[in-house]
DNA sequence: ACCATGACGTTTC
DNA sequence: CGAAACGCCATGG
């Protein structure tokens, strides 16, 4: 563990924030915590999402697009899609539809 | 220090 | 419209 965990942590910490029924980006996530052009981290975090100790509700992140790109990580077939849909989210063929309407933006909604 | 990788994003062909 | 290339940045070998 380093002190750079703390970005890590941090993204952790936003997705958990993550309401119920809304998603939210790579990308949005990387720029509330400063670090705009390190979207892949943000990815990167969710990949060592498995090793926190909470639970990290990575199938509410998606990319700018809506679509479930890491879908292929939990357990590479529809249970992203499923996840979300159960959450009132309306997926088609791993893209997120009304994303304006469920999206969250950390940003507009944290202080 | 250098090279390779990655759950992104944007631009270009 | 779809695929590829480039950029950006942190982590690992």
């Amino acid at each position: 563990m380093k002190e750079s965990d703390n970005f890590f942590e941090k993204v952790y910490q936003v997705a958990r924030l993550i309401p119920y029924g809304k998603v939210t980006s790579y990308g949005s996530i990387a720029n509330y915590l400063g670090a705009a052009r390190s979207s892949r981290m943000v990815g990167w975090a969710m990949n060592n999402s498995h090793a926190q100790k909470k639970e990290v509700p990575a199938h509410r992140v998606v990319n700018k697009n809506g679509i479930l790109t890491g879908k292929h990580h939990f357990n590479g077939t529809n249970l992203m899609q499923q996840l979300l849909e159960n959450e009132g989210i309306i997926v088609i063929d791993n893209q997120i539809q009304e994303l304006e309407k469920v999206f969250w933006n950390p940003m507009k909604e944290l202080p």
